[in-house]
DNA sequence: ACAAAACTAAGTATAAATACTTAATTTTAA
DNA sequence: TTAAAATTAAGTATTTATACTTAGTTTTGT
């Protein structure tokens, strides 16, 4: 059983995410907060398994929230919510350490898929943030002497949505087959994809490429 | 023509290492610095391809002489001098963003070796580096949230020297045709070795591999 | 509304990775 | 010195990646 908590100042959304979710087997709202410091309050006391919390909040947003969570050290995955797709949101949110990204507009199945993906360990971001990711730098990845050799070239070309998509995968290091599934198109359109990145970005194998996006500043 | 400064505070050393070079076609010492301080004016001069520094000097040390070049972003590449192979040299030699890590014992083919790869902007680290990268958290690729997330595990096997050299490469996203290469291996052998690490680590794939690495830090 | 671009997915072929094993040689530890 | 462990490299087979192209459909821009 999978026990979650949610945080949201409107009564009525967190009625609405209840009536969605537990009409579910296996998932089960044990609490409710109002803002981020209930929420914290609530998460120390009954130890859910998700917390599903709301961006905008008083008196402390879930931003803050879901980063004093990891500063905390708190076993808890968290969802954000938020009304739109801010780029903002998204990126903050990440940054903050949250686990998933959804719109209050969500689909059920999708609500669904999110918890469940995040309770198992994994991350669950709706929509567009592959290309949010790719055109934010959230990850110091390299030491500081290694930083300062990069240069930041400019891209002699563009990379279209999808391959902006495409490409976020592939650094992670998935497979054409996961790649596939993830965003829902075949294997051979992600290995398509996969081929066109290599020629976009002269790379021969995928230590090249991984070079290349990093001397892009593509991730 | 590669360009080289060397900076020791031993002339003999400086006479030797030159003797050993110059016997070369392709690369001329053309200045050299007997301290760290002298080695910075030295390339501003110059502007040599390679600078060749010995770790330890007066007045400013190799160490603190490579990270000021990286520092003021000096278009020259570093090969560090040491007299023996030091674990604690050698991570501070990358930290400090150096290009390279020689052996004052290393042969002539070697020296040659390592000046033409850093020259033309690979790396080059002699001896038993790559295991001694695995055994140091030299990195810090992840933004503070995640790594607040990671929880060291300790490791339930020991890899051995060659797996942990060969690890390292692939981590690198290298293929095994140049793992090959860059041990001096054949193919199958990096191909075994790759295998027998999926098993050890319990890794269907690169991106499970890369993942259990960081679980265990082993990056 | 229409053309261009992007996305999708199939085809065929080669190369590399993965999977698993066997076995000889070298290195290391006892 | 000897046994165990590690390294090396071959074998065969399956799966995946890479390479390149063609072509229909969908999306986007004019």
């Amino acid at each position: 059983m999978i026990n979650v908590v949610l945080a949201d100042d409107h009564v009525l959304v967190r009625d609405g995410i209840k009536a969605l979710l537990e009409d579910q087997t296996g998932i089960m709202v044990i609490d409710e907060a109002s803002n981020g410091k209930e929420a914290l309050e609530v998460i120390s006391k009954n130890k859910p398994h998700v917390l599903i919390i709301d961006i905008r909040m008083p008196e402390m947003n879930g931003i803050d929230a879901v980063a004093e969570i990891n500063r905390r050290k708190m076993d808890v995955k968290t969802l954000m919510l938020s009304m739109h797709d801010s780029e903002e949101y998204v990126v903050k949110s990440i940054q903050a350490g949250a686990d998933g990204y959804l719109l209050k507009g969500a689909s059920k199945e999708e609500f669904l898929k999110a918890v469940n993906k995040v309770a198992a360990g994994g991350k669950y971001f709706t929509g567009d943030v592959s290309s949010i990711i790719m055109n934010n730098f959230v990850n110091g990845n390299t030491t500081k002497a290694e930083e300062s050799k990069t240069v930041i070239k400019e891209l002699p070309f563009q990379l279209t949505k999808r391959e902006k998509q495409i490409l976020a995968l592939v650094l992670e290091l998935k497979n054409n087959k996961d790649i596939a599934e993830e965003l829902s198109i075949s294997k051979r359109t992600a290995e398509v994809h996969r081929f066109n990145l290599m020629k976009k970005l002269e790379a021969k194998n995928l230590q090249e490429l991984t070079n290349k996006a990093k001397e892009y500043r593509l991730i």
